[in-house]
RNA sequence: GCGAGAGUGGCGGAAUGGCAGACGCGCCGGACUUAGGAUCCGGUGGGCAACCAUGAGGGUUCAAGUCCCUCCUCUCGCACCA
């Protein structure tokens, strides 16, 4: 997901050298293979040779009405495929180095200073925003790379050709194939000084800087006569002023605490002004973790030895726009804080789970727009206008869609247990989830339903000891005991599934509650039931903690649950020892029969050729082949 | 346009290539009750059946929701990056 911010992207940085004068243009390109195509130079509008082009052929007037009136354009209009390429031509000619033709430099609107070197070579054959661009001002195309099929005409194309294909009208290098000849061209020019290899890379924008009071301050101060001065290192950190006016008004409340802001520079001593912006959080928030394992440090922000032994983060969990932006920038400032020796490796995170949004449905009234659920009447009115609301789909919770739940009030009404359970069980976590009351409900009731089961046996479990017999009955309450704990451990350890850990411990008190009243007296089980409600209380904690400690002290648990390691599942007591296995004959379930877990494929094969349906869809015909997949499935292919 | 993710019952969702629909919601029935929107128990994809069902269509396989091709739809992110 972040291929597109970094934007690594491999080729050649090359200089064209200016006709009839000094220097040379260099540009960065992903097509060095298309150098002998180039017919015009195209400029970003910002850049310093733009205007020096123009002064020096005297078209300086429509040069800069163009330029000024692309720096009007907003970014968003100017970018956008749809946005018409424009340009002006700036009277300057530098020199294909390849050719050693003349080629016009125009400025244009899509050439962006602040990517690669702010000017492009311009191939119009194989690049379409070239291609339009020269349509439009009447630039030749010169066909340089020809793929297999008819010879592409440069008049006569209808669009570039972007795609692979062989060198033509490229000197010493036609024949090659277009991608050796971005090799050979290279460095072709490698040797001549007018070019070498390159990666650009391209981070998207980041605006560090907020114009908001709660952030961590800049430790800049502005000077008029010294500029930008850095905070000398011994008054850090700047501290924030507490008694500011907080005012609706736009603007930085800092701005308006002149004893804050006034300051000397600390380079001329002559009256200053302190920076007033604060940083945006990401700043903070990309390093701020490495700090927790050294946070007592005066003397360094980290130290290398403990970074060495915690770093780097096992896991990160964010939402997905934190894939994209926090988790860039944090990975950069990670590469610095390796270069700088202190913090190991390449990447600040060893696994990411990037998870869903919270959404809910919404409703709109045709008067009042966008409603809360609780403006809503039971029969879908509006409570202010009486109209009937739409219901739209379900988008992400937002105080602007008004399709939010008050916190406050789902924890006054069932409590935080409730929430968490819910939340937790309603989906997997990188997925989104639905908001749903009626799934509230639902999981409050599941937590009535475990609380009066343990609440009702809590005598007879706190009399119970933790042993038992080797009757059938011990040992299927153990088997299940361990089967759940297994499936729960599992889903929460390895696959952060809590949604089918939450399910697993529902179906242990769906059994618990069909466990028979006498089964609870009676010391040989009641033993068993014990650890079980136990092991119970444990898988419940990570997601109702509040219940399982208070049930945890009702069945006279010794301590807070919380503080117990969690309980190990023994794989001898989960294990089955019979299974039910499907018989397919041609792919088809056709039967079912229990076997041993141990039983060989002969013997379950005899059970399952014996079994009557099975024998009715094989009457006729001769078994080819069969597959046993041990303890689930027997399977006949038969013609 | 590029990139990422997702399409499974009435709904949220389960399912190392091995019995599709675990668990929950909703709905139906029963029990207990003066009462039930509480609780407990049972049922619940479609079709009378053979069978049919995981967005559509092909393929691989004894076996496909899962793997491979060709599409469609939705969500999110990026968007002239040379």
């Amino acid at each position: 997901m972040q291929r597109n911010w970094i934007g690594r992207s491999e080729g050649a940085e090359l200089t064209f050298p200016v006709a009839d004068g000094e220097g040379g243009i260099t540009v960065f390109t992903t097509r060095p293979d298309t150098l002998y195509g180039a017919t015009f130079m195209s400029m970003a509008p910002e850049h310093p040779m733009t205007m020096e082009f123009a002064r020096k052929s005297g078209r300086e007037k429509e040069v800069r009405e163009f330029v000024e009136r692309v720096a009007r354009q907003n970014r968003e209009e100017r970018t956008g495929e749809e946005m018409a390429k424009e340009g002006v031509f700036t009277g300057g000619y530098c020199v294909n180095p390849a050719t050693g033709g003349r080629i016009p430099v125009y400025a244009a609107n899509f050439v962006l200073y602040e990517y690669g070197t702010g000017a492009v070579m311009a191939v119009p054959a194989h690049d379409q925003r070239d291609f339009e661009f020269a349509k439009k001002y009447g630039l030749p195309i010169v066909v340089v790379v020809q793929p297999a099929g008819e010879p592409l005409d440069g008049a006569a194309m209808p669009a570039a050709h972007e795609g692979p294909g062989t060198l033509v009208r490229s000197g010493e290098f036609d024949g090659l194939g277009n991608e050796e000849g971005k090799k050979a061209i290279t460095r072709h020019l490698e040797g001549k000084g007018l070019g070498r290899a390159t990666v650009q890379y391209r981070l998207r924008d980041w605006g560090v800087s907020r114009q908001r009071y709660w952030g961590c301050p800049i430790p800049v101060i502005h000077c008029e006569s010294c500029g930008i001065v850095p905070v000398p290192e011994e008054e850090l950190p700047v501290v924030l002023p507490e008694d500011i006016p907080y005012s609706r008004e736009r603007g930085n409340p800092l701005a308006a605490v002149e004893s804050w802001l006034r300051v000397p520079c600390p380079r001329c001593g002559k009256p200053a002004r302190r920076e007033t912006d604060t940083f945006d959080t990401f700043v903070e928030s990309s390093w701020y973790f490495l700090r927790y394992i050294d946070p007592k440090n005066d003397r360094a922000p980290l130290d290398p030895e403990k970074m060495r032994r915690f770093a780097p983060v096992d896991q990160y969990v964010g939402g997905v726009e934190h894939a994209c932006m926090h988790l860039i920038y944090a990975r950069f400032f990670h590469r610095y804080l390796r270069d700088k020796g202190l913090a190991p490796g390449n990447e600040p995170f060893l696994r990411l789970l990037s998870q869903g949004m919270v959404c809910m449905q919404t409703t709109e009234c045709p008067k009042h727009g966008w409603r809360y659920p609780e403006e809503v009447d039971e029969n879908g009115r509006c409570r202010q206008c009486g109209e009937k609301v739409s219901v739209g789909r379900s988008m992400k919770m937002s105080k602007s869609k008004r399709n939010v739940v008050e916190p406050s009030e789902l924890i006054a009404k069932y409590g935080a247990d409730t929430a968490r359970v819910f939340v937790l069980f309603a989906a997997p976590p990188e997925r989104d989830l639905d908001w749903s009351e009626q799934g509230v409900e639902g999981a409050f009731r599941f937590l009535g339903r475990i609380y009066r089961l343990v609440a009702q046996r809590a005598a007879e479990i706190a009399a119970a000891s933790l042993a038992w017999d080797d009757s059938a009955e011990v040992r299927r309450i153990r088997q299940a005991t361990h089967r759940t704990l297994f499936k729960v451990t599992g889903d929460i350890e390895e696959r952060f599934h809590f949604n089918t850990a939450i399910a697993a411990v529902m179906e242990m008190v769906n059994a618990l509650y069909l466990v028979e009243d006498a089964a609870w007296k009676a010391p040989a089980t009641a033993g068993a039931l014990r650890e079980a409600v136990e092991i119970l209380l444990h898988m419940l904690y990570p997601f109702a903690p509040h219940a399982a400690e208070e049930l945890w002290a009702r069945i006279g648990g010794k301590g807070l649950l919380c503080l117990r390691p969690w309980p190990e599942a023994d794989a001898a007591i989960a294990r089955e020892e019979q299974a039910e296995v499907a018989v397919q004959v041609n792919g088809k379930v056709r039967g079912k029969i229990t076997v041993g877990v141990g039983a060989t494929e002969e013997e379950v094969g005899a059970l399952a050729l014996s079994e009557p349906r099975v024998r009715e869809h094989l009457a006729g015909k001769t078994v080819r082949k069969t597959i046993y997949v041990p303890a689930k499935l027997f399977s006949i292919v038969a013609n």
